[in-house]
DNA sequence: TCAAGTCATTGACTTTTGGTCAGTAATTTA
DNA sequence: TAAATTACTGACCAAAAGTCAATGACTTGA
Protein backbone atom coordinates (compact mmCIF):
# COMPACT_ATOMS: atom_id res chain seq x y z
CA UNK A 1 0.00 0.00 0.00
CA UNK A 2 1.11 3.36 -0.91
CA UNK A 3 1.89 6.03 1.50
CA UNK A 4 -0.75 7.99 -0.22
CA UNK A 5 -3.50 5.61 -0.01
CA UNK A 6 -2.54 4.86 3.97
CA UNK A 7 -2.80 8.76 4.46
CA UNK A 8 -6.27 8.56 3.55
CA UNK A 9 -7.12 5.50 5.44
CA UNK A 10 -5.74 7.23 8.26
CA UNK A 11 -7.83 10.17 7.67
CA UNK A 12 -10.93 7.92 7.00
CA UNK A 13 -10.66 6.01 10.11
CA UNK A 14 -9.91 9.33 12.14
CA UNK A 15 -13.23 10.27 11.19
CA UNK A 16 -15.20 7.55 12.10
CA UNK A 17 -13.74 7.30 15.73
CA UNK A 18 -14.15 10.92 15.75
CA UNK A 19 -17.43 11.02 15.22
CA UNK A 20 -18.02 7.78 17.13
CA UNK A 21 -17.18 9.15 19.95
CA UNK A 22 -18.89 12.37 19.87
CA UNK A 23 -22.18 10.24 19.09
CA UNK A 24 -21.52 8.24 22.27
CA UNK A 25 -21.58 10.95 24.46
CA UNK A 26 -23.71 14.08 22.82
CA UNK A 27 -26.56 11.61 20.23
CA UNK A 28 -27.05 12.40 17.13
CA UNK A 29 -29.40 15.86 17.20
CA UNK A 30 -26.00 17.15 18.81
CA UNK A 31 -24.13 16.02 16.24
CA UNK A 32 -22.35 18.05 13.67
CA UNK A 33 -20.13 17.56 10.72
CA UNK A 34 -17.80 20.76 11.61
CA UNK A 35 -16.99 19.78 15.38
CA UNK A 36 -15.84 16.65 14.18
CA UNK A 37 -14.09 17.66 11.68
CA UNK A 38 -12.46 19.74 14.29
CA UNK A 39 -11.79 17.40 16.69
CA UNK A 40 -10.58 15.16 13.90
CA UNK A 41 -8.19 18.20 12.74
CA UNK A 42 -9.15 18.28 9.24
CA UNK A 43 -11.16 20.81 7.34
CA UNK A 44 -14.37 20.27 6.39
CA UNK A 45 -14.46 19.73 2.73
CA UNK A 46 -12.39 16.42 3.66
CA UNK A 47 -15.88 15.15 5.54
CA UNK A 48 -17.54 15.10 1.64
CA UNK A 49 -14.35 13.06 0.53
CA UNK A 50 -15.11 10.06 2.16
CA UNK A 51 -18.75 10.38 2.98
CA UNK A 52 -21.91 11.64 1.28
CA UNK A 53 -23.41 12.86 4.00
CA UNK A 54 -23.54 12.71 8.02
CA UNK A 55 -26.23 10.00 8.30
CA UNK A 56 -23.73 7.85 5.68
CA UNK A 57 -20.26 7.90 8.94
CA UNK A 58 -23.22 7.01 11.02
CA UNK A 59 -24.12 3.80 9.28
CA UNK A 60 -20.56 3.10 8.78
CA UNK A 61 -19.79 3.68 12.64
CA UNK A 62 -22.90 0.96 13.13
CA UNK A 63 -22.13 -1.85 10.79
CA UNK A 64 -18.40 -1.74 12.73
CA UNK A 65 -20.76 -2.77 15.74
CA UNK A 66 -22.45 -4.93 14.02
CA UNK A 67 -19.24 -6.66 12.28
CA UNK A 68 -17.94 -7.24 16.06
CA UNK A 69 -20.82 -8.96 17.15
CA UNK A 70 -20.60 -11.23 13.72
CA UNK A 71 -17.41 -12.51 14.53
CA UNK A 72 -18.36 -13.47 18.03
CA UNK A 73 -20.73 -16.02 16.81
CA UNK A 74 -18.59 -17.29 14.06
CA UNK A 75 -16.29 -18.49 16.56
CA UNK A 76 -18.87 -20.63 17.89
CA UNK A 77 -18.25 -23.61 15.56
CA UNK A 78 -20.65 -26.28 16.27
CA UNK A 79 -23.20 -25.46 19.03
CA UNK A 80 -26.62 -26.13 18.36
CA UNK A 81 -29.43 -24.11 17.18
CA UNK A 82 -31.05 -22.98 20.29
CA UNK A 83 -27.51 -22.90 22.22
CA UNK A 84 -26.34 -20.67 19.17
CA UNK A 85 -29.59 -18.14 18.69
CA UNK A 86 -28.79 -18.29 22.63
CA UNK A 87 -25.52 -16.84 22.52
CA UNK A 88 -26.44 -14.49 19.33
CA UNK A 89 -29.19 -12.97 21.71
CA UNK A 90 -26.89 -12.48 24.46
CA UNK A 91 -24.21 -11.06 22.78
CA UNK A 92 -26.54 -8.79 20.94
CA UNK A 93 -28.10 -7.52 23.98
CA UNK A 94 -24.32 -7.08 25.93
CA UNK A 95 -23.10 -5.54 23.19
CA UNK A 96 -26.38 -3.19 22.99
CA UNK A 97 -25.70 -2.28 26.71
CA UNK A 98 -22.22 -1.73 26.51
CA UNK A 99 -22.22 0.59 23.60
CA UNK A 100 -25.13 2.54 25.50
CA UNK A 101 -28.63 4.34 24.44
CA UNK A 102 -26.84 6.82 21.79
CA UNK A 103 -25.56 4.28 19.53
CA UNK A 104 -28.40 2.24 19.87
CA UNK A 105 -30.71 4.93 19.10
CA UNK A 106 -28.83 5.44 15.72
CA UNK A 107 -28.31 1.66 15.03
CA UNK A 108 -32.36 2.16 14.68
CA UNK A 109 -32.49 5.58 13.33
CA UNK A 110 -30.39 4.53 10.66
CA UNK A 111 -31.73 1.34 10.46
CA UNK A 112 -34.52 2.58 9.04
CA UNK A 113 -33.85 5.70 7.30
CA UNK A 114 -34.59 5.73 3.49
CA UNK A 115 -31.24 7.87 3.11
CA UNK A 116 -29.16 4.99 4.47
CA UNK A 117 -31.25 2.23 2.71
CA UNK A 118 -29.27 0.10 0.04
CA UNK A 119 -28.90 2.34 -3.08
CA UNK A 120 -26.58 4.31 -0.54
CA UNK A 121 -24.40 1.67 1.11
CA UNK A 122 -23.04 -1.55 -0.19
CA UNK A 123 -25.99 -3.70 2.02
CA UNK A 124 -28.92 -2.68 4.51
CA UNK A 125 -28.85 -3.84 8.19
CA UNK A 126 -31.66 -5.81 7.30
CA UNK A 127 -30.13 -7.68 4.54
CA UNK A 128 -26.84 -8.30 6.61
CA UNK A 129 -29.13 -9.69 9.38
CA UNK A 130 -31.05 -11.54 7.00
CA UNK A 131 -28.39 -13.58 5.35
CA UNK A 132 -26.44 -14.40 8.56
CA UNK A 133 -29.68 -16.02 10.47
CA UNK A 134 -30.91 -17.80 7.19
CA UNK A 135 -27.48 -19.35 7.19
CA UNK A 136 -27.61 -20.68 10.82
CA UNK A 137 -31.08 -21.87 10.27
CA UNK A 138 -30.11 -23.62 6.68
CA UNK A 139 -27.25 -25.72 8.72
CA UNK A 140 -29.20 -26.46 11.18
CA UNK A 141 -31.70 -28.33 8.74
CA UNK A 142 -28.97 -29.58 7.04
CA UNK A 143 -27.99 -31.25 10.11
CA UNK A 144 -31.73 -32.48 10.40
CA UNK A 145 -31.86 -30.40 13.88
CA UNK A 146 -34.99 -28.24 12.25
CA UNK A 147 -37.66 -29.96 10.24
CA UNK A 148 -36.58 -29.67 6.23
CA UNK A 149 -40.53 -27.51 5.80
CA UNK A 150 -39.08 -25.23 8.89
CA UNK A 151 -40.41 -21.58 7.17
CA UNK A 152 -36.91 -20.02 7.28
CA UNK A 153 -37.86 -16.80 6.08
CA UNK A 154 -40.23 -16.04 8.19
CA UNK A 155 -38.01 -17.90 11.26
CA UNK A 156 -35.69 -15.32 10.34
CA UNK A 157 -38.00 -12.36 10.84
CA UNK A 158 -39.16 -13.10 13.86
CA UNK A 159 -35.73 -13.48 15.24
CA UNK A 160 -34.84 -10.01 14.24
CA UNK A 161 -38.23 -8.85 15.11
CA UNK A 162 -37.16 -9.89 18.67
CA UNK A 163 -33.85 -8.01 18.55
CA UNK A 164 -34.79 -4.95 17.61
CA UNK A 165 -38.16 -4.70 19.25
CA UNK A 166 -36.04 -4.98 22.39
CA UNK A 167 -33.66 -1.98 21.33
CA UNK A 168 -36.37 0.25 20.08
CA UNK A 169 -37.96 -0.48 23.69
CA UNK A 170 -34.87 0.26 25.86
CA UNK A 171 -34.95 3.37 23.72
CA UNK A 172 -38.04 4.73 24.09
CA UNK A 173 -37.96 3.94 27.75
CA UNK A 174 -35.07 6.12 27.86
CA UNK A 175 -32.95 3.00 29.28
CA UNK A 176 -35.35 1.70 32.38
CA UNK A 177 -34.35 -1.69 31.96
CA UNK A 178 -31.49 -4.19 31.35
CA UNK A 179 -31.16 -5.62 28.17
CA UNK A 180 -29.08 -8.17 29.32
CA UNK A 181 -32.17 -8.62 32.00
CA UNK A 182 -34.55 -9.01 29.39
CA UNK A 183 -32.99 -11.79 27.21
CA UNK A 184 -32.01 -13.65 30.30
CA UNK A 185 -36.03 -13.57 31.13
CA UNK A 186 -37.79 -14.08 27.90
CA UNK A 187 -36.16 -14.19 24.50
CA UNK A 188 -34.95 -17.35 25.25
CA UNK A 189 -38.68 -18.55 26.22
CA UNK A 190 -40.05 -16.76 23.45
CA UNK A 191 -37.06 -18.49 21.11
CA UNK A 192 -38.32 -21.93 22.05
CA UNK A 193 -41.71 -21.32 21.88
CA UNK A 194 -41.36 -20.24 18.14
CA UNK A 195 -39.29 -23.07 17.43
CA UNK A 196 -40.71 -25.90 19.13
CA UNK A 197 -43.15 -26.62 15.90
CA UNK A 198 -40.13 -26.96 13.78
CA UNK A 199 -37.27 -28.75 15.82
CA UNK A 200 -36.83 -32.75 15.09
CA UNK A 201 -36.55 -35.19 17.83
CA UNK A 202 -32.77 -35.43 17.10
CA UNK A 203 -31.14 -35.43 20.59
CA UNK A 204 -30.16 -31.73 21.34
CA UNK A 205 -25.84 -31.63 22.28
CA UNK B 1 -66.05 28.76 22.11
CA UNK B 2 -65.25 32.51 20.80
CA UNK B 3 -64.50 32.94 17.65
CA UNK B 4 -61.00 33.82 17.55
CA UNK B 5 -60.07 30.69 19.78
CA UNK B 6 -62.29 28.71 17.24
CA UNK B 7 -59.62 30.00 14.25
CA UNK B 8 -56.90 29.42 16.28
CA UNK B 9 -57.77 26.05 16.55
CA UNK B 10 -58.55 25.53 12.94
CA UNK B 11 -55.02 27.18 12.05
CA UNK B 12 -53.50 24.45 14.09
CA UNK B 13 -55.51 21.89 12.74
CA UNK B 14 -54.62 22.99 8.77
CA UNK B 15 -51.13 22.77 9.91
CA UNK B 16 -51.37 18.71 11.60
CA UNK B 17 -53.53 17.82 8.35
CA UNK B 18 -50.80 19.59 5.70
CA UNK B 19 -47.22 18.23 7.61
CA UNK B 20 -49.47 15.00 7.66
CA UNK B 21 -49.78 14.91 4.21
CA UNK B 22 -46.49 16.26 3.19
CA UNK B 23 -44.81 13.33 5.65
CA UNK B 24 -46.64 10.71 4.29
CA UNK B 25 -45.52 11.54 0.59
CA UNK B 26 -42.18 12.79 0.81
CA UNK B 27 -41.03 11.19 4.74
CA UNK B 28 -39.38 13.17 7.63
CA UNK B 29 -36.48 13.99 5.60
CA UNK B 30 -37.84 15.95 3.11
CA UNK B 31 -40.13 17.96 5.11
CA UNK B 32 -39.55 21.48 6.27
CA UNK B 33 -41.83 23.97 8.17
CA UNK B 34 -41.45 26.52 5.30
CA UNK B 35 -43.59 24.16 3.16
CA UNK B 36 -45.93 22.98 5.72
CA UNK B 37 -46.68 26.93 6.32
CA UNK B 38 -47.07 27.24 2.69
CA UNK B 39 -49.18 24.65 1.46
CA UNK B 40 -51.37 25.42 5.20
CA UNK B 41 -51.33 29.12 3.62
CA UNK B 42 -50.08 30.63 7.08
CA UNK B 43 -46.50 32.09 7.86
CA UNK B 44 -43.89 30.84 8.94
CA UNK B 45 -43.97 32.35 12.49
CA UNK B 46 -47.65 30.70 12.88
CA UNK B 47 -46.07 27.24 12.37
CA UNK B 48 -43.61 27.98 16.07
CA UNK B 49 -46.44 29.57 17.69
CA UNK B 50 -48.08 26.33 18.13
CA UNK B 51 -45.48 24.14 17.52
CA UNK B 52 -41.71 24.53 19.98
CA UNK B 53 -40.00 22.59 16.79
CA UNK B 54 -40.91 20.54 13.79
CA UNK B 55 -40.12 17.30 15.54
CA UNK B 56 -43.22 18.30 17.90
CA UNK B 57 -45.52 18.18 15.25
CA UNK B 58 -44.46 14.93 13.95
CA UNK B 59 -45.04 13.35 17.54
CA UNK B 60 -48.68 15.21 18.00
CA UNK B 61 -49.64 13.56 14.16
CA UNK B 62 -48.50 10.07 15.67
CA UNK B 63 -50.48 10.28 18.73
CA UNK B 64 -53.46 11.47 16.80
CA UNK B 65 -53.17 7.73 15.20
CA UNK B 66 -52.83 5.75 18.29
CA UNK B 67 -55.65 7.48 19.77
CA UNK B 68 -57.30 5.94 17.03
CA UNK B 69 -56.43 2.48 17.48
CA UNK B 70 -56.49 2.99 21.32
CA UNK B 71 -60.55 3.94 20.86
CA UNK B 72 -61.13 1.03 19.00
CA UNK B 73 -60.02 -1.00 21.49
CA UNK B 74 -61.95 0.32 24.46
CA UNK B 75 -65.33 -0.46 22.74
CA UNK B 76 -64.32 -3.95 23.12
CA UNK B 77 -65.84 -3.90 26.51
CA UNK B 78 -65.63 -7.96 27.97
CA UNK B 79 -63.23 -10.13 26.32
CA UNK B 80 -61.09 -12.24 27.48
CA UNK B 81 -57.50 -11.50 27.51
CA UNK B 82 -55.57 -13.42 24.66
CA UNK B 83 -58.55 -12.35 22.38
CA UNK B 84 -58.72 -8.76 23.42
CA UNK B 85 -54.37 -8.85 22.95
CA UNK B 86 -55.05 -10.55 19.63
CA UNK B 87 -57.92 -7.99 18.31
CA UNK B 88 -55.21 -5.11 20.01
CA UNK B 89 -52.38 -6.61 17.71
CA UNK B 90 -54.46 -6.72 14.97
CA UNK B 91 -55.66 -3.16 14.45
CA UNK B 92 -52.32 -2.29 15.45
CA UNK B 93 -51.06 -3.70 12.63
CA UNK B 94 -53.87 -2.87 10.17
CA UNK B 95 -53.34 0.36 11.25
CA UNK B 96 -49.66 0.66 10.29
CA UNK B 97 -50.11 -1.47 7.01
CA UNK B 98 -52.56 1.71 6.01
CA UNK B 99 -51.18 4.61 7.30
CA UNK B 100 -47.91 3.33 5.28
CA UNK B 101 -44.42 3.32 6.04
CA UNK B 102 -43.22 6.38 6.17
CA UNK B 103 -45.92 7.16 8.85
CA UNK B 104 -44.78 4.12 10.49
CA UNK B 105 -40.65 5.55 10.17
CA UNK B 106 -41.93 8.54 12.10
CA UNK B 107 -43.40 7.11 14.59
CA UNK B 108 -40.28 5.24 15.70
CA UNK B 109 -38.24 7.72 15.04
CA UNK B 110 -40.27 9.84 17.17
CA UNK B 111 -40.67 7.12 19.87
CA UNK B 112 -36.82 6.81 20.13
CA UNK B 113 -35.76 10.71 19.61
CA UNK B 114 -34.77 12.09 23.00
CA UNK B 115 -35.84 15.39 21.88
CA UNK B 116 -39.72 14.47 22.06
CA UNK B 117 -39.14 12.80 24.99
CA UNK B 118 -41.50 13.15 28.00
CA UNK B 119 -40.18 17.00 29.25
CA UNK B 120 -41.44 18.28 25.45
CA UNK B 121 -44.66 16.55 25.68
CA UNK B 122 -47.27 15.32 28.22
CA UNK B 123 -46.77 11.91 28.12
CA UNK B 124 -43.92 9.81 25.78
CA UNK B 125 -45.20 6.93 23.63
CA UNK B 126 -43.35 4.16 25.93
CA UNK B 127 -45.50 5.70 28.82
CA UNK B 128 -49.49 5.73 26.92
CA UNK B 129 -47.96 2.11 26.14
CA UNK B 130 -47.53 0.91 29.44
CA UNK B 131 -50.46 2.33 31.18
CA UNK B 132 -52.73 0.80 28.39
CA UNK B 133 -51.23 -2.40 28.60
CA UNK B 134 -51.04 -2.33 32.19
CA UNK B 135 -54.60 -1.71 32.46
CA UNK B 136 -55.65 -4.71 30.55
CA UNK B 137 -53.56 -7.10 32.29
CA UNK B 138 -54.31 -6.18 35.84
CA UNK B 139 -57.87 -6.59 34.70
CA UNK B 140 -57.51 -9.79 33.54
CA UNK B 141 -55.66 -10.46 37.03
CA UNK B 142 -59.21 -9.06 38.67
CA UNK B 143 -61.47 -11.42 36.53
CA UNK B 144 -59.12 -14.07 37.88
CA UNK B 145 -58.06 -14.56 33.86
CA UNK B 146 -54.31 -14.16 34.77
CA UNK B 147 -52.25 -15.68 38.01
CA UNK B 148 -52.06 -13.01 40.77
CA UNK B 149 -48.48 -13.57 40.63
CA UNK B 150 -47.77 -12.37 36.96
CA UNK B 151 -44.92 -10.02 36.39
CA UNK B 152 -46.89 -7.54 34.78
CA UNK B 153 -44.66 -4.84 34.07
CA UNK B 154 -42.36 -7.71 32.16
CA UNK B 155 -45.38 -8.93 30.17
CA UNK B 156 -46.23 -4.92 28.84
CA UNK B 157 -42.38 -4.53 27.79
CA UNK B 158 -42.66 -7.47 26.29
CA UNK B 159 -45.60 -7.05 23.99
CA UNK B 160 -45.04 -4.27 23.41
CA UNK B 161 -41.57 -5.23 22.02
CA UNK B 162 -43.44 -7.51 19.71
CA UNK B 163 -45.23 -4.51 18.26
CA UNK B 164 -42.15 -2.44 17.84
CA UNK B 165 -39.99 -5.14 16.45
CA UNK B 166 -42.37 -5.76 13.76
CA UNK B 167 -42.50 -2.39 13.10
CA UNK B 168 -38.94 -1.63 13.14
CA UNK B 169 -38.06 -4.91 10.71
CA UNK B 170 -41.17 -3.63 8.47
CA UNK B 171 -38.90 -0.90 8.12
CA UNK B 172 -35.70 -1.67 7.68
CA UNK B 173 -37.24 -4.18 4.92
CA UNK B 174 -38.55 -0.96 3.48
CA UNK B 175 -41.92 -3.04 3.22
CA UNK B 176 -41.00 -6.46 1.88
CA UNK B 177 -43.57 -8.13 3.71
CA UNK B 178 -47.28 -7.39 5.15
CA UNK B 179 -47.76 -6.81 9.29
CA UNK B 180 -51.13 -7.93 8.87
CA UNK B 181 -49.79 -11.12 7.55
CA UNK B 182 -47.28 -11.38 10.40
CA UNK B 183 -49.60 -10.84 12.81
CA UNK B 184 -52.04 -13.47 11.49
CA UNK B 185 -49.03 -16.11 11.19
CA UNK B 186 -46.88 -15.31 14.53
CA UNK B 187 -47.88 -13.03 17.14
CA UNK B 188 -50.70 -15.24 18.27
CA UNK B 189 -48.19 -18.23 18.32
CA UNK B 190 -46.46 -16.09 20.69
CA UNK B 191 -48.70 -14.31 22.53
CA UNK B 192 -50.19 -17.41 23.92
CA UNK B 193 -46.54 -19.02 24.20
CA UNK B 194 -45.64 -15.95 26.71
CA UNK B 195 -48.71 -16.07 28.50
CA UNK B 196 -49.46 -19.52 28.52
CA UNK B 197 -47.12 -19.45 32.22
CA UNK B 198 -49.17 -17.26 33.65
CA UNK B 199 -53.08 -18.10 32.57
CA UNK B 200 -55.35 -19.54 35.08
CA UNK B 201 -57.96 -22.68 34.15
CA UNK B 202 -60.75 -20.53 34.36
CA UNK B 203 -62.39 -21.46 31.28
CA UNK B 204 -62.19 -18.74 28.19
CA UNK B 205 -64.81 -17.18 26.53
C1' DT C 1 16.69 13.16 -9.72
C1' DC C 2 13.43 16.11 -11.25
C1' DA C 3 9.44 17.44 -14.04
C1' DA C 4 4.89 16.20 -14.97
C1' DG C 5 0.91 14.16 -13.29
C1' DT C 6 -2.28 12.59 -9.69
C1' DC C 7 -5.08 13.05 -5.93
C1' DA C 8 -5.96 14.13 -0.83
C1' DT C 9 -6.74 18.29 1.41
C1' DT C 10 -8.17 22.92 2.28
C1' DG C 11 -11.31 26.65 3.85
C1' DA C 12 -13.87 30.39 2.00
C1' DC C 13 -18.15 30.30 -0.07
C1' DT C 14 -23.19 29.26 -1.15
C1' DT C 15 -27.44 27.30 0.18
C1' DT C 16 -30.75 25.59 3.06
C1' DT C 17 -33.54 25.67 6.82
C1' DG C 18 -34.69 26.01 11.69
C1' DG C 19 -36.05 29.36 14.75
C1' DT C 20 -36.93 34.60 16.58
C1' DC C 21 -39.28 38.83 17.29
C1' DA C 22 -40.98 43.52 16.75
C1' DG C 23 -44.78 45.09 14.44
C1' DT C 24 -49.67 44.52 12.46
C1' DA C 25 -54.36 43.22 12.20
C1' DA C 26 -58.32 40.81 13.82
C1' DT C 27 -61.18 39.99 17.69
C1' DT C 28 -62.95 40.83 22.35
C1' DT C 29 -64.12 43.62 26.22
C1' DA C 30 -65.74 47.31 29.02
C1' DT D 1 -66.07 52.82 20.07
C1' DA D 2 -61.70 53.00 22.26
C1' DA D 3 -58.63 50.17 24.75
C1' DA D 4 -56.88 45.70 25.46
C1' DT D 5 -55.80 41.29 24.01
C1' DT D 6 -53.83 37.95 21.15
C1' DA D 7 -53.31 35.47 16.57
C1' DC D 8 -50.63 36.28 12.89
C1' DT D 9 -46.91 38.13 9.82
C1' DG D 10 -42.58 37.92 7.30
C1' DA D 11 -38.11 40.09 7.40
C1' DC D 12 -34.32 38.68 9.80
C1' DC D 13 -30.73 35.86 12.20
C1' DA D 14 -27.90 31.84 13.15
C1' DA D 15 -26.36 27.37 12.46
C1' DA D 16 -25.05 23.89 9.88
C1' DA D 17 -25.07 21.18 5.48
C1' DG D 18 -22.74 20.83 1.42
C1' DT D 19 -19.56 22.80 -2.83
C1' DC D 20 -15.48 23.72 -5.38
C1' DA D 21 -11.39 26.11 -7.25
C1' DA D 22 -6.93 26.32 -5.55
C1' DT D 23 -3.03 24.13 -3.08
C1' DG D 24 0.54 21.15 -2.08
C1' DA D 25 2.03 16.39 -0.82
C1' DC D 26 3.00 12.22 -2.94
C1' DT D 27 3.86 9.12 -7.20
C1' DT D 28 5.62 7.99 -11.64
C1' DG D 29 8.58 7.55 -15.39
C1' DA D 30 12.15 9.23 -18.36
Amino acid sequence: MSKRQENALKTRRKLIDTAENLLKTNGFNALCVEDITKSAGVAKGTFYVYFKHKEDIVSEICRGYFKQIENKLSEMTDADLIEKLSVYFDNFMRAVELYGINICREWIRSAIDPKTAPDYTDISKWQYDIIMLTNILNKAIENKELKKDAPVELLTHIIISQLYGMMTCWCMSDGVFEPTDWTEKFSKIQLKAIMNNYLTQRKQR
